[in-house]
DNA sequence: TGTACATCAGTGAACGCGCGTTCACTGATGTAC
DNA sequence: TGTACATCAGTGAACGCGCGTTCACTGATGTAC
């Protein structure tokens, strides 16, 4: 195109945010090193060029859409353990992980990357607290585990019966188990 | 070096053999993206143009060295469930993630990746399997959820107190959970 | 068994590509008077 | 409020780099006689 050129700052700034919550969106879908910035400026109509005006760079990116990722998590408004384990251990949840939880979507840049790193183990922090909040008394580590686990292997496998199984039976142990 | 060249077949399959044992470790270390087959090669001594005489691609590897992964996995030798819970949960599983289960390891390259998708829902039937056989009447699939959640969030972790606090609680729980 | 030739495992340079990042430039926005 | 100038958000081309892959070449291995 030709040259529409500078926006205000206001515009600048949500231009800024729409690039985190965008990069935190594809982050989550396919891992952070899957991801180009150009492909995040693109989502939101711009070339990559830009991309310097409001980051220092792709790993700064990363510090800040993982923390996005982690701050907008939907499992902190679940009105029991019940609800959390139905919602967490769904179909719809291993099919969006763009918009689900950032534990099992970002282990793998976390294990590798220390910005990512950094908000992850906030997130675990906050994950168990809030699950122990919904059922205190409940052994919230092996709890998030299983969570957790269930989900990372529900979306590494093949065979969508299995994939279910491993969500349906993980669900149906804790529901159960829980005071 | 000067030209050194031809192998002998017999050294030439050993040297197939050896790259596939070595990218199974690497790309347990690191993921299969972040290693790259000039790496492998040099691994063992050899430059990457020699890599295509005995592979089709990158693609074709990873599906063997993900497959020889779980071939090897030493999961299969432990002769009880609370021997398994224990070398799995440990701190000397998490820091070797070379020599280690390929489940929590791999787990986000099957995700993304076909050829290592299908070698890993092989990998979860195993294990399932040998979970069934260690503790006859355990819900199987919450246990591996457990396992593999726990030692995923483990290596995703910063703070070493958490991190081993993960696997200690869950190893704990799922030890008194067994008939 | 010995010799002459064909094969092919591995080398090393080159390729095309996509990446993160830089930079000269543009022209609307912001500011000083 | 209006004008003149400075600023700077975003463009688009270019950069250096590492990647997966290809290929002409080498000389030891394998084979035919």
């Amino acid at each position: 195109m030709e040259g529409r050129v500078r926006r205000s700052r206001e515009e600048a700034a949500l231009t800024r945010l729409a690039a985190v919550e965008m990069a935190s969106r594809l982050f989550r879908e396919r891992g952070v090193e899957s991801v180009s910035v150009g492909e995040v400026m693109a989502s939101l109509g711009m070339t990559a060029g830009g991309f310097y005006r409001a980051f220092e760079s792709k790993e700064a990116l990363a510090a800040e859409a993982c923390a996005a990722a982690f701050a907008g998590s939907a499992l902190a408004s679940a009105p029991s353990a019940a609800t959390m384990l139905r919602r967490y251990l769904s179909t719809a949840h291993r099919d969006a992980p763009a918009d689900g939880c950032p534990l099992p979507a970002l282990a793998s840049d976390a294990a590798h990357q220390p910005a990512v790193r950094r908000a992850y183990t906030e997130g675990v922090r906050d994950a168990l607290a809030r699950i122990e909040a919904l059922a205190p008394g409940a052994d919230s580590k092996a709890l998030l585990a299983g969570m957790v686990g269930a989900l990372v292997i529900a979306r590494a496998v093949d065979d969508e019966e299995l994939s279910a199984a491993m969500l349906r039976e993980t669900r149906r142990f804790w529901t159960e188990a829980l005071p």
